[in-house]
DNA sequence: CGCGCAGTTGATCACAATCAATTAACGTGG
DNA sequence: CCACGTTAATTGATTGTGATCAACTGCGCG
């Protein structure tokens, strides 16, 4: 059984049979470690099964030229590429940031069970929404936030999924990324995401070490960001 | 029944029985017209039947203090809020830009052919997923274009998809937009939105009169947005 | 021990925001 | 039919955020 946290999701939605229940709970799937940058997948590949992320971090992204944009990150309990059900092209690769264990779920697998329980397409749908409604929140950080709420923005959005999965504590959290990283997916330059980090930890909203981030002041982060996390539950 | 290019669309999926068939033919629904500026849901608001476009435009945006970001535009053939079949709140206003006719088709309907039809669930599902895509190609707009090559793509994904639904005529199409939508749409000031599609025009590659627009050097505007309409389709 | 990567810092430059006017288009009422 | 108000588009001047370039530091690892 994949990871519990999204089974626990599955099962929450109304309407499932006791059967449907059981083909959740014994999905079959491969488990796979992926390296720190090692891509699962790229853009144009039509992967054969979904990626359900056991334990690390990815990222969808693309190289664009000079620069890289990030457009999402996945956590435990995400499956990044649901949607190659139903589309089968990656329109971008996806990347493992430090070491990533990932279970593979076959297409075969989820194409039978979705085919024959409308029940069990409703309770899939809702986790490619989730992530639909990040990317609006995403939309509105890029376009509208300048550099410290856009980047303070993210780090709250990060902190409370790994809430919502128990990989939170007491608002410490640990994160493979590196300040590029972070970058990427802010759009901004290394050296402005660092000045900006600095710039947080000056005002001592958060504590920063190697991969461990500490959000020692959530409340007036979370003001600074103007975050709202209700975008993330259902 | 709503809008034909949403139904060929729908039923283009396969597994799809005769039965299913015509309930989507036969979908309820009633028509409204909606003014200039006028919102169809506001933040918050617990819509009680999905929008199906039928003919004007849509945005989704919000109004954070000063700005006003858009996270997406809707048009003919678009279900903007699907989503709330599951996640029932609204999370922006949706509103009509320039005049709009909208069909209202009941949740309650909604509902129930797609708790009866696994198939009906795998045509629908696509819809939202569909804007992901759109919602991930906004992201590396917003985060790695700068003005003029945003605009551009804001400007050839807009076309695409009307031509999609057979509203583009040679390059050409009509949009209610002012030019501070657009700016609202790419994270630009007025100002700035204005002067490039000033630049846009003194290169010769669209013409903007009123409502009009007419992307007259097509091939050379996408090279320079980097666009590539592949995300659209499925 | 040295190489390389992540992070930090400083100096300079450019894109785009802001502020401030001006022009054009369009309705409405006198 | 013109005066006026309103909204959209345009232009110029100035400011500032964040990019770029270039060292330099500290640390982990082979």
């Amino acid at each position: 059984m994949p990871h519990q946290m999204l089974i626990a999701r599955l099962r929450s939605v109304t309407g499932l049979s006791e059967q449907d229940q059981a083909k959740l709970e014994s999905m079959p799937h491969t488990i796979k470690r992926f390296a720190p940058g090692e891509c699962l997948a790229r853009q144009g590949d039509r992967p054969v099964s979904c990626a359900v992320v056991m334990g690390g971090f990815l990222s969808r992204q693309r190289v664009a030229s000079d620069r890289i944009q990030i457009t999402s990150f996945y956590i435990p309990g995400d499956i990044p590429d649901l949607h190659t059900l139903h589309f089968p092209e990656m329109d971008r690769d996806l990347r493992s940031i430090g070491t990533s264990i990932i279970a593979l779920v076959p297409h075969s697998y989820l194409r039978e069970i979705l085919a024959k329980s409308a029940a069990l397409a409703h309770a899939f749908w809702p986790e490619t929404l989730i992530h639909t409604a990040i990317y609006r929140e995403w939309i509105e950080n890029l376009g509208s936030r300048e550099a410290l709420p856009r980047l303070a923005h993210l780090l709250c959005e990060i902190a409370a999924r790994l809430e919502l999965v128990g990989l939170l504590n007491n608002g410490r959290f640990h994160v493979p990324f590196t300040q590029q990283d972070i970058a990427d997916a802010c759009g901004l330059s290394t050296v402005h995401a660092n000045r900006t980090i600095q710039e947080l930890r000056r005002r001592k909203l958060i504590e920063w070490n190697g991969h461990a981030v500490d959000l020692i002041q959530r409340d007036r982060l979370e003001l600074l960001a103007d975050f709202r996390p209700s975008y993330l539950m259902r």
